[in-house]
DNA sequence: TTTTATTAAGGATTATTTTCTTTAATGGAA
DNA sequence: TTCCATTAAAGAAAATAATCCTTAATAAAA
């Protein structure tokens, strides 16, 4: 009788999401000066946000706070880590090797943050075969030999126009979740996961708000 | 009389200036089938959202559609390029030439969105001196002698624990928009915008998708 | 011990964003 | 020509998210 609920309930709205790890970013500068414990209020005044809102966000996972005192720092990272997934480990393939994909090749912070790139895959034979970072480059045609079951997550950096086929790839291939760097807005079964990042959508807000200020 | 309703007026919400984007992506593939006219329709059925939405966000640029064919393509590229400022080449300092600095400064995308790098600043020495993909890495001592008013956008790739300071400093250095990639909430005086990209932000909301669809 | 100030947490209210509905326009078919 | 189907655009309604308000708890001060 609570099917129909049970698809909302235990949905972490979007926006909450986004801030966790601005939150625990803060409570691991907190910890380094030794804060044993930090009230919402604070972290909401540190932040420039509403004090209601971090409650309410916190509320999505299992901490309790204390009242009069506020959150245990140690446990609250705990917390948060575990319920991002920034503890364990994904394993994941990235699709097009090209200059935004060698850029998060070269880049190192996403291991701590649960994300590692075991192989990366392209069409172009200038860069099939290479090794990047001891990522080795394979074809695409390889992919489908490879159907590794440990392997859930795709980060998509191929140009605008193959961006549907290749996810479409990725999917039938195993693939759960796919980070979608490109600006085109990918149309798949409800099993997988796409998660946008358009960085250009970003540059986009930023441009306009500073043409705002300036009248 | 109407200038407490100025602020508002001309305000185009970030969910729309996030979609423009996807929109511009989705008409350049389009054009290349030769498409002389697309309405809203057809846009929201390829990219699975709303038509009326798809209206709404355009009708905040200037663009006017034409009753029973739509909008024509080539115009609609044109206004949302010079809308979202990807037109002109604005300059940019990045801030951090750590591992998520390099991974920008060796990525050529970003120049055919508006911005482009033109040096970048770090503390630490076995970087400072260097030169990568032709932009000259400077010790962030030297920012402060720039004061070039021809660069307005700075990039924050710096740990999180510098972030407000280097956020301040590009502040006073003349910096009126700020990419912040570090999970870090900057506070800062009202003429400076702060757009915050946290990619972390993203990979915690694709995991989170992704449990619940394992239920 | 009593009081005070601060807090988490839950519910109510307000603001924002999305979706639905209606209207008027118009190209193309009959 | 007349009708029909499709569309942009504007306004209404619904859904969602942010903020405000109240309550109960409790450390610290008096
Ligand atoms: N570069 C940026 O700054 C940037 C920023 C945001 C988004 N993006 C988006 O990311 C995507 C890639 O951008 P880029 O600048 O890295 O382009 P790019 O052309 O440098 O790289 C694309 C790579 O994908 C490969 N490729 C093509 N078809 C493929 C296929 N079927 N399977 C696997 N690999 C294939 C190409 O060989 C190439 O190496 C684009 O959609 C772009 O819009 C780029
Ligand atoms: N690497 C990633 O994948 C990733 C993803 C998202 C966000 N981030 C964030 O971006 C930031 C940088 O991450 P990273 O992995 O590149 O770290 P990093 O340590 O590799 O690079 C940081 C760089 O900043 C320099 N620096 C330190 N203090 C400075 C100062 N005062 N002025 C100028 N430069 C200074 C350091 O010398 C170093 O080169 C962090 O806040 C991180 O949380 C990183």
């Amino acid at each position: 009788m609570s099917s129909e609920n049970k698809k909302k309930e235990g949905i972490v709205p979007e926006p909450s999401l986004r801030r966790m790890p601005c939150y625990l970013a803060y409570l691991k500068l907190a910890k380094r000066r030794n804060q044993e414990y930090v009230s919402s209020t604070h972290i909401a005044r540190d932040m420039g946000v509403d004090p209601t809102q971090v409650t309410k966000d916190l509320s999505y996972t299992s901490i309790v706070g204390k009242t009069r005192v506020g959150y245990e720092v140690n446990t609250l990272i705990d917390v948060l880590e575990d319920f991002l997934g920034f503890r364990k480990l994904d394993k994941a393939y990235l699709f097009g090797a090209g200059s935004l994909g060698n850029a998060l090749l070269h880049d190192h912070g996403l291991d701590q943050y649960g994300l590692k790139i075991v192989a990366a895959f392209d069409i172009d034979p200038k860069v099939v075969g290479r090794t990047i970072e001891g990522v080795p480059i394979l074809h695409v045609s390889e992919f489908e030999k490879m159907k590794d079951k440990n392997v859930e997550v795709g980060i998509l950096t191929v140009p605008a126009e193959f961006a549907q086929d290749v996810a479409q790839q990725m999917a039938r291939g195993g693939i759960k979740g796919i980070w979608n760097f490109t600006p085109i807005r990918i149309r798949l079964a409800e099993d997988c996961v796409v998660q946008d990042t358009s960085l250009y959508a970003h540059l986009a807000v930023m441009f306009n708000r500073m043409s705002n200020i300036k009248k």
